[in-house]
DNA sequence: CCCAAGACCTGGCGGC
DNA sequence: TGCCGCCAGGTCTTGG
């Protein structure tokens, strides 16, 4: 589900109710998520004051003095703040219980998503240490795309999903970036130039923030801290649109296969 | 090291 | 209506 556009959304509904709030109790209802629900989130976290909510990629990061709650939400995760009393629906698996009554409650269908507890640093922890840069600060352009990209032969449009590459790009704003740049998803990352790598940096960073400021993609089941759903779709040039015809161009979006991921692009827009 | 494919999950949809 | 296969916003692991 969520891209990193969907990820800060969520951030931005959730920190205020709790930043400054003490975890109060965390219920784990179901531990088998991507990683294995530790038992020490359980043990350790109450007590803790939140002291930040911060964003790296797609990771959600819960700072508190003695550790952080690093949460993922897979492909089918949600995040809501509710009262404690709301009973669990299904998929519901874990709340993190404030002291002010409120509570952060985790479903995901998929339990593709994970919460990690972790004592060090959240930026040391091993899933976000090898991480690139963020694509919307200033440590990000095509000139790091171009050298990371030398040598590589695999497709561009999964030279820029992978995180250790850059991160929060996923399947809607890959092919809505590589449109943008006029790139074809399907060219070897390798054999891109300079100035074509600064396009694509430019228009990754331009659909990720366009994609913030209206509150992510809600292709099915995404909905913000407050259960509103986004309005990106509405903008989305060829990702979901195949036999469409280009906003640019006229011709038939075209829908194709890449590493067991569909994309979309333009034939004619896109070389 | 690089790359493609497999693995992990549930739910919704279209087709028969 | 029921069943079946396919598809879905991610990423870690495996094997060549």
């Amino acid at each position: 589900m969520p891209e990193l556009p969907e990820v800060e959304t969520t951030r931005c509904g959730i920190a205020p109710y709790l930043v400054g709030r003490r975890i109060a109790r965390v219920i784990v209802r179901n531990a088998r998520l991507r990683h294995p629900v530790s038992p020490l989130l359980v043990r350790e976290a109450p007590g803790q004051i939140l002291q930040s909510v911060d964003r790296r990629g797609k990771y959600l990061l819960l700072r508190c003095p003695k550790g952080s709650v690093i949460i993922h939400l897979g492909m089918s995760g949600s995040l809501r703040v509710l009262p404690a009393d709301v009973p669990p629906e299904r998929h519901d698996h874990v709340d993190i219980v404030l002291d002010n009554g409120h509570m952060l409650r985790l479903r995901d269908p998929r339990r593709f998503g994970s919460v990690v507890w972790t004592r060090q640093d959240a930026l040391q922890h091993a899933l976000l240490c090898d991480l690139g840069p963020e694509p919307l600060s200033d440590g990000f352009n095509g000139d790091h795309l171009y050298r990371r990209s030398r040598g590589r032969r695999l497709a561009v449009k999964q030279f820029i999903m992978d995180h250790h590459i850059v991160t929060g790009v996923g399947n809607i704003y890959a092919s809505e970036a590589l449109f943008l740049a006029g790139i074809h998803p399907a060219r070897e990352a390798g054999r891109i130039a300079p100035e074509r790598y600064e396009r694509l940096a430019a228009g990754i960073r331009q659909v990720l923030e366009q994609a913030i400021a209206q509150g992510g993609t809600t292709l099915r089941d995404f909905y913000n801290g407050e259960g509103k759903p986004g309005y990106f779709q509405q903008q989305l040039k060829v990702y979901g649109r195949a036999g469409q015809p280009c906003a640019s161009c006229g011709r038939a979006v075209v829908q194709t296969r890449q590493g067991q991921r569909s994309s979309f692009y333009c034939p004619v827009c896109q070389r």
